[in-house]
This record gives structure tokens, sequence and C-alpha cells, in this order.
DNA sequence: ATTATGATACGCT
DNA sequence: GCGTATCATAATA
């Protein structure tokens, strides 16, 4: 299990590159839908800027393939860090399709249908993400990337990133990226969807 | 279908 | 104390 390979390309690709990738944790799972990049200690928006280090944000300065796991009020956020040691990049996963376990991920949620895994936080509650995965290596711990992508996107859109305000051109560069027209990316209102391709090729 | 609002629990200063 | 890389629900149309 190398990934160095994800260090070839910038984190912004990257987050690209990852929509269709299958990620599971025991017999849950589903293929990437939406990402985000965070691009480092000039990124105003990312826990490392400016170079900051602490307890909490240690992972981000792990080697590609590394899980960052972090709480933000009663949620967990998991993010897959992107380069070298020296470059605290990652890409932030936003939400998936289920494939997996869909009645234990319905039981940990207490919801169904497009609310699953349409989230940042409620991906990991579904799939039981939490501190316990933080620091871990992809598939050689709970949770495990396929090596390719299992889908391709007929069509990839890029916007703002989600809840980062006051943060000027960090606030609106268009950082965050997701299958065009798929139902579990956030915010997708009923006539955005594609309920026949979700949005696949 | 869209918008507003409150609950939530840390880590950091 | 304060500020979050959020979510579910209720209210209005």
């Amino acid at each position: 299990m190398d990934f160095e390979w994800l260090t070839q390309q910038s984190t912004p690709d990257l987050a690209k590159a990852l929509l269709g990738y299958r990620l599971t944790v025991d017999e849950t799972g589903g293929l990437i839908v939406e990402t985000e990049a965070y691009v480092g200690v000039t990124d105003r928006t990312a826990h490392v800027f400016g170079g900051k280090k602490t307890a909490a944000n240690q992972a981000l300065y792990a080697p590609a393939g590394t899980v960052y796991v972090y709480r933000l009020r009663a949620y967990f956020l998991m993010n897959i860090i992107t380069q070298v040691a020296s470059e605290p990049q990652g890409v932030l996963i936003r939400a998936i399709e289920p494939t997996k376990g869909l009645a234990t991920m319905a039981a940990r949620r207490g919801q169904q249908g497009y609310n699953l895994t349409s989230g940042p936080g409620k991906l990991a509650q579904a799939m039981a993400i939490d501190l316990r995965d933080n620091s871990t290596m992809l598939n050689q711990g709970r949770i495990h990337l396929s090596s390719h992508r299992i889908k391709t996107p007929a069509a990839i859109e890029s916007g703002p990133r989600i809840g980062v305000p006051n943060k000027g051109e960090w606030t609106t560069a268009p950082l965050r990226f997701w299958v065009a027209h798929n139902p579990y990316v956030s915010g997708m209102t009923k006539q955005q969807m594609n309920e026949q391709t979700k949005g696949w090729q």
C-alpha cells in the first residue's frame, strides 16, 4: 500500500480525481461524490494556516495516505492527506453514495435515503469514523480506499467551500468539487438531481 | 422547496 | 470564554 502517487498531483487535482473512488470501513461504505481541497499553510481556511501545529492537527503533517479525523461540535470530519510531510495539505471527504451496509448506516444515522451520507458529519456517523481513526494509514487500519476509480463522473462541478466565511479570496476560491447531479452531494435540490444516472458516465 | 434557528463539544487563547 | 471544514427540525410558501 503505497500512496506516493498522490503527491504526483496538486491537491485540487486530487480532490477531483478521487471522485468515483470507493471508501469503506468494515462492512459499510460507498463512492466518493463530493470533496474539498485544503492547500496548506497559505490557505487561510486550513487548520495549518501559517504553519500552526497543535496536538489536534498533527496528522496533517503526516505523509500522503494518512487519515486526518477531527471533531467539529458533535461530529467528526475525515480528510485524506495528499502531499509529503513538509506540505500539510489534504482533501476533506464531504459526501459518498452508499453502496455497502445500507441497513447498518441507516441504523447509526436514524435517517435514510439521500440523507444517509450527504455531508461530512453524516458519512462519518454512518461509517462510525471517529478519533480512533485519526493518524491511521489508509488500507492499514479500518478505513480503506479503492486502488482505482470505480465509476467515472459524467461531469464534475466546482464551487466555493462550505462553512469557511470571512477569509477573503480563500472563502470564494473554487476548491470544492462534486459529481454533477448526484443526489448524495450535500445541498442538492430535487431539481438538480439525476436519479437515473446519478451523474455517472 | 427554501430559509432560519438552536443543539452540539471540543480545542485553543 | 470563544469560534468552529455541521445537522435536524420547524416555519413559511
